[in-house]
DNA sequence: GGACATATTTAAGCATTTTTTAAGATTTTT
DNA sequence: AAAAATCTTAAAAAATGCTTAAATATGTCC
C-alpha cells in the first residue's frame, strides 16, 4: 500500500510518516504542493495525505487538478484550517475526507483504511475472481471448485492483489514494480518474471481455471482460460 | 439520490429529512435498527446517514450485518459517540464517514456529496473511431458492429493510438517514425509499411469498416471506406 | 548466537514473440 | 513503359520472457 504525504511541516510529516510506517504502508513525504501534485499524477498511489497550506501551490489547488486529469486516487486532507467553509471547499475539490489538526493517529488509521479498502470487501479480508478466492487474512490462495488451498507468501500475494483488483486489465512490470518492491528499488523485471512463475505454478495447483496472461512489451493481465 | 436515515430521536430526523429534502434528495426515516438493516438491505438507496444508538440494533452491528451481506452503500454515521475508539470502531464496522453531534448542515452535505459521487469509477482507458474501439488498457482492437476482437502486440498499439488520435488527417511516415521508435532511432519508411500491413491485416480481420489510406509522398491516414 | 525454515534475489540457458530486414509483387506517377 | 513509391511476406536477428537452481537475506526458535 503507497501512501503519499504532502505536508511542509517537517516533524509532522516524519512523525507521520513513521506510523504508517509501522502499518506496513509504503510513504513518500514531499514538502511542496507543486512537487506533491507531480509525484501524485503518477497514480501509482492507493492514498493521499493533503494539507492545504503549503508552498507553491495550496491543497485544493493540488487536489482540484488530480481530479481534472482523471486521477481519482483517495485524498485525505489533513490540515490546521477547522472552519466548516473550509471542509466544504477541501470535500468540493475532489477530497475523500477531512481531518483537523490536531488529530488521534487512530483516527487517521481508520479513516485511510475507509480510504484504501475497496467498496463490497470490507469485512471479509478476501477478494474473488472466476474461481480463485485470496484470502488477505491468511495469505492464502483457494479454488472454490475443488476447495485445494495454498499458502502465499508476501509478494505473491501483493502480486495476486494487483492482478485481482484490476482482472482482463494489462498491468506492465513497471507498475508492479513501483507498487510493490517501491519507486526506489533496484528490482528488476526480472523480479516480476520470477514471482509471476511462482503465482503461476500455485494457480496450478489448485487447478483453477485463471491464468495470469504475458504480452509482450505490455505486462500481465489476469483472465479465465478458455 | 435516494437517502435513508436511521435515527431514533424524531425532531433531528425530521430536521435532517428537511434539509436533505431541500438539496432535491428522496429520503426514508426509520427509527429503529433491525427496521433499517432491513429497509438498507434491498440496496435501493445511495447513501445511508446512520447514528448508533438506536432501538433494537445498534448502528455498529446495522452496518457490519449490511457488509456481510455484500451492500456496499456507503454509510456515514451520525452520532453523539464522539471517542475515537468509537469512530474507530464505526468505520471498522464499514462505514464510510463518521460525524459526530452536534454537526454542520453545511459540513453534513459536503460529506454527502462525497459519498455519492463516483468515485473510483472505472475510467475506460479506450479510443474509438467509427466503428472500431482500442481499448490500450488491454492493447485490443474490437470492432463494434459484430463483436470480434484482436490483440495488438506494442507498436501497432502505438501506431493505432497515433491514427486514431488525429483521423482523417494526414501522418507522414516521419512524423511516426519519430514517434514510435524515437527521433534517434534508424528505422527507415519500411518499419512504417510493414507495421502499416500487419495493422490493415487485423483491421480486416475485425471486418471494420475503418481502413488505412496511404497518399504516395505523404503519408498515411485514418478514414471510413465507402 | 547458531541452526533452521522461509522468503527473496540473482543468474543462466532455453523458449517465444517482436522487430527488422530484404526481396519480389503491386500500384501510382510521370 | 519506366521509375518511384508502396505493399506484403518470409525468415533472420534481436529482444523479451520463462523457469530453474543456487545464492542471499530475513526471521524464529532454542
Amino acid at each position: 500500500m503507497n501512501i503519499l504525504i504532502v505536508e511542509d511541516e517537517k516533524r509532522l510529516a516524519d512523525a507521520l510518516a513513521h506510523i504508517l510506517f509501522e502499518e506496513k504502508y509504503k510513504v513518500d513525504v514531499v514538502n511542496d504542493g507543486a512537487e506533491g501534485l507531480d509525484y501524485a499524477l503518477s497514480g501509482i498511489y492507493d492514498c493521499i495525505i493533503l494539507d492545504i497550506m503549503i508552498p507553491s501551490m495550496n491543497g485544493f489547488d493540488v487536489c482540484l487538478e488530480l481530479r481534472r486529469k482523471k486521477i481519482t486516487t483517495p485524498v485525505l486532507m489533513l490540515t490546521a484550517k477547522d472552519t466548516v467553509s473550509d471542509k466544504v471547499k477541501g470535500l468540493d475539490a475532489g477530497a475523500d475526507d477531512y481531518m483537523t489538526k490536531p488529530f488521534s493517529p487512530e483516527e487517521l488509521l481508520a479513516r485511510l483504511r475507509v480510504l484504501t479498502r475497496r467498496r463490497g470487501e470490507v469485512i471479509l479480508d478476501e477478494m474473488s475472481f472466476d474461481d480463485i478466492v485470496l484470502h488477505l487474512d491468511q495469505s492464502k490462495l483457494s479454488c472454490s471448485k475443488n476447495l485445494k488451498s495454498i499458502h502465499l507468501n508476501f509478494k505473491e500475494c501483493e502480486l495476486l492483489k494487483m492482478f485481482m483488483s484490476k482482472p482482463n486489465v494489462i498491468i506492465s512490470k513497471q507498475d508492479l514494480i513501483t507498487r510493490i518492491w517501491g519507486y526506489d528499488s533496484d528490482a528488476g523485471d526480472n523480479n516480476v518474471e520470477a514471482y509471476v512463475s511462482f503465482l503461476r505454478k500455485k494457480l496450478n495447483f489448485v487447478e483453477s481455471n485463471v491464468e495470469i496472461v504475458s504480452l509482450k512489451k505490455l505486462g500481465y493481465k489476469l483472465t479465465t482460460k478458455i
